[in-house]
DNA sequence: AATTGCTAAGTTTTT
DNA sequence: CTTAGCAATT
């Protein structure tokens, strides 16, 4: 027996209403990956079997953090029970999902089963191609924007603010687009859910084995669905109607994405019968902080109410504090954080500085390093925007399927082999002619023929190459992929190349290290598989999701960097949010957008995260590219109320804050007064 | 084929 | 300021 008495009212009825729709308004902190993990559990000890249950998250870490936590919940007896591994549940992000019914039923829609998912980077090349293939002597379109509207219309989520030119040039684009996908025999993100949902929508045979696998779903971050997602819940649920949505309309921050927060909202208008349980008292923060947070929510409109409270006590109130520039409230921060260290013994990594862009993290670094503190900057460059991973990647893609353009396209070149961008577009040109793949046009001696003795050299030692490397792939026994390789790269000159292009020898040091950590974590993969089943698998693994790859030992260690955006669902006991500046927090862009509902929401996310102490901060002047602009308060700052806020403002306080140092020692002797029993390093 | 120099643009981004 | 992308140059 899984035992609720360790929840409170609300939690034990959300974890025992286990048929029929539900939904669970989470407030933050209010304890919700713990009322699922229990829900599951308690699904299965009332006898459901866990092979029909499926939770889906939004990302892969919510996914492991919460298979765990089941695992931990449910006795090995009764997981020993069901003795295939297949009969265990399903705990996966929409993505994943996704691959999944697509690997055992795509072909109904005409793809092969062994698809490859393109990344960002990818269809981003594509798009690039595309667009440079089309003659237009007027303004050349921005291909990141064209991508967004194309991903908007395959969505069919188009909004009026989109720019018009960027929208037909994205329709124009779009046949070729994803002929140009289906002939690399490759998918992007977009089609995981959408082909999913046209599978179900077209095979109703598909539609009834799903139903008839997963007849309990549960949905973490449910205000994040967008309208694809949502379509794909209700078609699977529809019938049995046992579906649990879990989440909060307040922290609703992806709208920009196409998340429709309107899924939460009217859930009774799909699922009358709901029953809505409401989870409001929060196990995180200290009442001040939940105050202010409430206080600021109630200024929305459309929204669910809800009034978080908790029996933590009251706290420190929240500080605040101006600043003349964003380096001083960089110096400032960072000075807060050493103060805390050195008077509380507080270590770095219970200390977090959230932020609306990534732009604001480049003064905190500076700050950061100057004072020695570790830091971890989250997010970011995507890992895959980096480009030794984009080479390897299209590298494994080319070899797996050398007519998949797009990848050969990117390493035909790479390192130098005599295939110039004037080659390589005939080539291109050629294969459109001949309808078909670059390769299959590279190893035709009629376009051979086309080309100089010297080009005509580089195109068949690419072309075996490729047809060599190949051969120790395609066998059938397991090969050390890992070592295989590493000497490959090191063969081609890949590792040379780096260092030759990369001037500063520590960020060749540094690439090739993580060319090498990448190649280090095929082995990870099954090795029992075939080389190129191998290799399949760790490709899907990598491409939907990037970051296990992140480092956790640093993560403890250091102070954490991060947008208020990447923030949602984690907590830290000290939270400092930076640069409260109208046009910042809101963004400006929020006004054409008609989006300050969702910056509200932001702000609220920000203040929930903090446990203990939450200070809010903001500039009156900010270094902008190369000029100071002018700053004014957020105006959400005037929604916190007064009586929570504690204000440092350098006028009110004695002068002597000039020097910084002086203030330093001056707040650490006045905290030692203040509180004689405690000591550093206590 | 590779380097240099100019211009333009610069929210958020779970997959 | 910084970075990416492109054109022009050797």
């Amino acid at each position: 027996m899984v035992d609720l008495n360790s929840l409170n009212p609300q939690q034990r009825e959300a974890v025992q209403t286990i048929h029929g729709p539900v939904l669970i308004l989470a407030g933050a902190g209010t304890g919700k990956t713990r009322v699922i993990t229990f829900r599951m559990a308690h699904m299965m000890h009332r006898g459901i079997k866990p092979h029909h249950i499926l939770g889906v998250t939004f990302t892969n870490k919510a996914a492991r953090e919460m298979k765990e936590r089941v695992a931990q919940l449910v006795p090995k007896a009764l997981r020993n029970k069901g003795d295939k591994k297949a009969e265990w549940l399903t705990i996966s992000t929409f993505h994943s999902l996704g691959v999944r019914i697509l690997r055992q039923f795509i072909d109904r829609l005409g793809y092969k089963r062994n698809f490859v998912i393109y990344s960002d980077s990818e269809q981003l090349g594509l798009v690039k191609r595309l667009l440079s293939q089309i003659s237009m002597r007027d303004a050349k379109p921005d291909p990141q924007g064209v991508l967004g509207v194309l991903s908007r219309l395959k969505e069919n989520n188009l909004r009026s603010y989109l720019n018009p030119d960027l929208v037909a040039m994205a329709q124009h684009i779009r046949p070729r687009y994803e002929s140009a996908l289906r002939a690399c025999n490759a998918v992007d993100f977009d089609d995981l859910l959408l082909l999913t949902l046209k599978l179900l929508e077209e095979c109703p045979d598909v539609l009834e084995t799903c139903r008839a696998h997963y007849q309990y779903v549960m949905v973490d971050e449910y205000q994040d669905t967008n309208a694809t997602q949502f379509r794909l819940v209700k078609l699977l649920t529809e019938k049995h109607r046992n579906l649990c949505v879990v989440g909060d309309d307040d922290q609703s921050i992806y709208g920009w994405r196409g998340a429709e927060i309107a899924n939460l909202l009217n859930l009774e208008s799909h699922f009358p019968e709901v029953k809505v349980v409401k989870l409001e008292q929060n196990y995180r923060s200290t009442t001040h902080i939940l105050q202010a947070a409430n206080a600021v929510i109630k200024n929305n409109p459309r929204r669910r109410e809800k009034q978080l409270w908790s029996r933590n006590g009251p706290g420190r109130k929240i500080q605040a504090q101006v600043f003349e520039t964003d380096e001083k409230e960089a110096t400032a921060v960072v000075e807060a954080i050493e103060f805390d260290r050195l008077a509380r013994a507080v270590p770095w990594a219970h200390q977090a500085i959230l932020f609306r862009t990534n732009l604001q993290a480049r003064p905190l670094e500076t700050a950061l390093r100057k004072a020695r503190v570790r830091y971890q900057l989250v997010g970011g460059q995507s890992y895959f925007d980096r480009r030794e991973i984009k080479d390897t990647l299209a590298y494994f893609k080319t070899l797996m399927n050398p007519h998949d353009d797009n990848s050969l396209l990117r390493i035909a070149n790479i390192p130098a082999r005599g295939l110039s961008d004037v080659t390589m577009e005939r080539l291109l040109g050629e294969s459109q002619e001949r309808h078909c793949s670059v390769f299959k046009a590279m190893q035709n001696p009629e376009v051979q023929a086309g080309f100089s003795t010297k080009t005509r050299n580089s195109i068949q030692t690419f072309v075996s190459l490729l047809e060599e490397s190949q051969k120790p792939l395609l066998a059938e026994q397991p090969i050390p992929l890992n070592t295989w390789f590493e000497r490959f790269f090191a063969e081609i000159g890949y590792i040379e190349e780096i260092r030759r292009t990369e001037k500063d020898v520590e960020t060749a040091d540094s690439r090739i290290r993580n060319l090498k950590e990448l190649l280090i974590t095929l082995n990870n993969t099954a090795p029992s598989a075939k080389p190129m089943e191998q290799l399949h698998e760790f490709l899907e693994d990598i491409t939907l999701d990037a970051d296990r790859l992140e480092d956790k030992e640093l993560q403890d260690k250091s102070v954490i960097l991060i947008t208020i955006h990447s923030c949602k669902g984690l907590e830290f006991p000290h939270v400092h949010v930076v640069g409260l500046e109208e046009g910042l927090l809101p963004h400006s862009r929020s006004k054409e957008e008609n989006t300050l509902d969702e910056e509200r929401r932001l702000f609220y996310v920000a203040i929930t995260r903090a446990k203990e102490t939450l200070r809010l901060s903001y500039c009156l002047g900010r270094r902008k590219y190369n000029e100071t602009i002018q700053c004014h308060p957020s105006s959400f700052l005037k929604e916190v109320p007064k009586d929570l806020v504690e204000w440092n403002d350098d006028k009110e306080k004695k002068p002597v804050q000039q020097d910084t140092a002086k203030s330093f020692f001056a707040a650490l002797r006045s905290v030692v007064d203040e509180e004689p029993g405690t000591t550093p390093g206590k």
